[in-house]
DNA sequence: GTCCGACGCTAAATCGGGTTAGCGCCCGAT
DNA sequence: ATCGGGCGCTAACCCGATTTAGCGTCGGAC
């Protein structure tokens, strides 16, 4: 270790002076308080050549505010789809001069529990809980020691938390729309779910909003889907199976995948059956997984935008830290941020041929 | 905010005993200090019921000791590849009940100041500077504050500080061995970089270990790399080209491609060219990707062990903590974590025709 | 009856910084 | 000469937990 950090009283005593006046001096209140300009140039000087940095950790037991914020997630570290999402509330944290402690439940009620209970114990002063993909969760009652926002996830219960989430329905929308701008209108098959309301993954908010925005463009242009194959699992191998089953019995002309593993698998599944992408079927998917730009042709993908959400997060987490807490009627709020088509290549406008 | 933290004073009245004798008993030093019975229970009970919680914040600044560690990375958290990393690091870290710090420096030397600084100021016990991919780093000096260790990467200039890598070399001698054992002797091509050890990307540490392993374990089985097509980059589009300019050229029965970007990319070329994998043409990669197993055939990658990387990082970090810093000759350890091989269905036998 | 010693607990100081109240000093005014 | 009032700085206390030194009390022994 290095010899011994630098404090206030070592400055103070280079300076020739009081503890409190050096802390006066370097907090910025001395001109208020009408220190001397020599004394203000001698701590100046001597915390300049000692190198004196203020020890958080005192300011922080003062003041019980640590500068930091708690980023508890199920899994979200792990995958690689949500690591942006860290990133951005990094970011946004770090602007802010808050540091970020990063916790991960696995899933464990238990063990979110301590990790909670560890980040109140070091005094964060906001707390994040994020999910890895989006769905309801059931919130600790811990948490309201402390302001703290949802993360891509719901609560079970209604809790006065805001949430951050992206804005799937609209997302739908516009997956359909980038078809029907392109001039599909028939045999428009869903991969992944649909085509009924029922007909959806368990568990998965993003499957039924994507489907309501799905739905709500292509009805408002008066198309009708042709068809949905529902998957148990959003991997490619169930997106290979799904689209060989629709390819068994029909002739798409455009999918619209519900992410991009299982447009994985409709491409192979297409490949197979000797089709075009684009030419003779065009591929929207959702997501924008980096895979969506390593497959060929490039993949249209709704993109799930993972840093936004993340800096959001901690924007809105700022908001309830420095908001009055004592206006406890308010419900939480829910935050959409919009999720950007990114075109590629996998779309063209329908085939001349029959149809 | 919650009314108010349970403090050690509100435990000791509520028991009716000094804040010391409540300190005492709670940190199990009671027995030995002759607390009589009677007063212990009092003050475990009365803990119990106030659902006291020490401040760790306090306890930091009287020892001095944060018990949190701080991970600070080029860009870590958010590539999905190094993304376990985090996990390891942060689950090893919580057995100890330590807490972790996540920053990033965007690969910026001020940034990275900054960060370490904040760290500091915060009293972490420990520092992991992290790197994506696995490079030399320049060391930055406020690091020897306390105590640190590399983790995927190595310093510039000598340094004291231990080094957790993936063992790279030995990746290559087992990428090898696995077409060797599958029966492969000739037309063995490298995909990414080489045949000559020269040819690799610039700044790529992976790139010079796994070819020194590659032609060090084929080189004792006697066997010749037929050909070897470096990538600028290693992306699937790099993969792509380098394999169709391999194909115009030379029919492989076995290819060695440097990551699994450049598998994905390698197997479109042979598809194009309608060549079967594994049947004609074997393919060994590195790094397990989530591609690898999505991809048909699934790939036989050689496995970067992120989570055992972070993991790790955390161990060697922790015997330096504990260790006596007064062995100021010790030289820079370098751990080496082995990277596993995961068999899939990319490789068979070389097929029987002529070659 | 007095003194010593153990027993059981607490006063006080510590960590590093921030805040409030107030102490001397010098000056001008009366 | 005395009083009043700024001016410039510091004493003292706070945050919450821990540690060291030491205080009162009771019992036994002489």
């Amino acid at each position: 270790m290095s010899p011994r950090r630098v404090t206030l009283a070592d400055v103070a005593k280079a300076a020739g002076v009081s503890r409190p006046t050096a802390s006066l001096v370097l907090s910025g209140r001395g001109r208020e308080l009408r220190i001397s300009q020599d004394v203000e140039q001698r701590v100046l000087r001597a915390a300049d050549e000692l190198q004196y940095r203020p020890n958080i950790v005192s300011v922080n037991l003062r003041t019980g505010t640590s500068r930091t914020i708690g980023f508890v997630s199920d899994t979200v570290a792990t995958s690689r789809l949500a690591g942006d999402m860290i990133k951005g509330a990094l970011e946004a944290a770090r602007e802010r001069g808050f540091m970020l402690f990063i916790g991960e439940t696995e899933g464990d009620a238990g063990l979110e529990r301590l990790l909670l209970q560890a980040m109140h114990d070091r005094q964060v002063d906001g707390l994040i809980l994020a999910s890895m993909f989006t769905r309801t969760i059931k919130v600790p009652k811990s948490i309201t020691a402390a302001p703290a926002v949802l993360l891509n996830a719901l609560p079970e219960q209604p809790t006065p938390l805001p949430a951050v989430l992206p804005d799937e329905v609209e997302a739908g929308r516009r997956a359909a729309r980038v078809l029907l701008d392109a001039g599909h209108r028939d045999d428009i098959y869903l991969i992944g779910a649909g085509p009924g309301m029922s007909e959806v993954p368990p568990e998965s908010v993003a499957a039924v909003e994507r489907l309501i925005g799905i739905r709500e463009a292509l009805a408002e242009a008066g198309v009708k889907v042709a068809g949905g194959h529902p998957c148990p699992d959003w991997q490619p191998e169930h997106g290979l199976a799904a689209t060989r089953k629709l390819l068994a019995t029909a002739r798409p002309r455009a999918l619209i995948c519900f992410n991009d593993r299982i447009a994985m698998g409709a491409y192979q599944a297409l490949d197979d059956a000797g089709l075009n992408v684009p030419d003779d079927v065009s591929v929207v998917s959702f997501d924008d997984h980096p895979i969506a730009s390593w497959i060929r042709p490039k993949l249209t993908s709704v993109a799930l935008p993972h840093y936004e959400l993340g800096r959001k997060a901690v924007d809105v987490l700022f908001t309830e830290i420095s908001s009055d807490h004592t206006a406890p009627d308010r419900q939480g709020e829910v935050h959409r941020v919009p999720m950007p088509v990114r075109s590629r290549e996998s779309i063209a406008p329908p085939s001349a041929q029959s149809g």
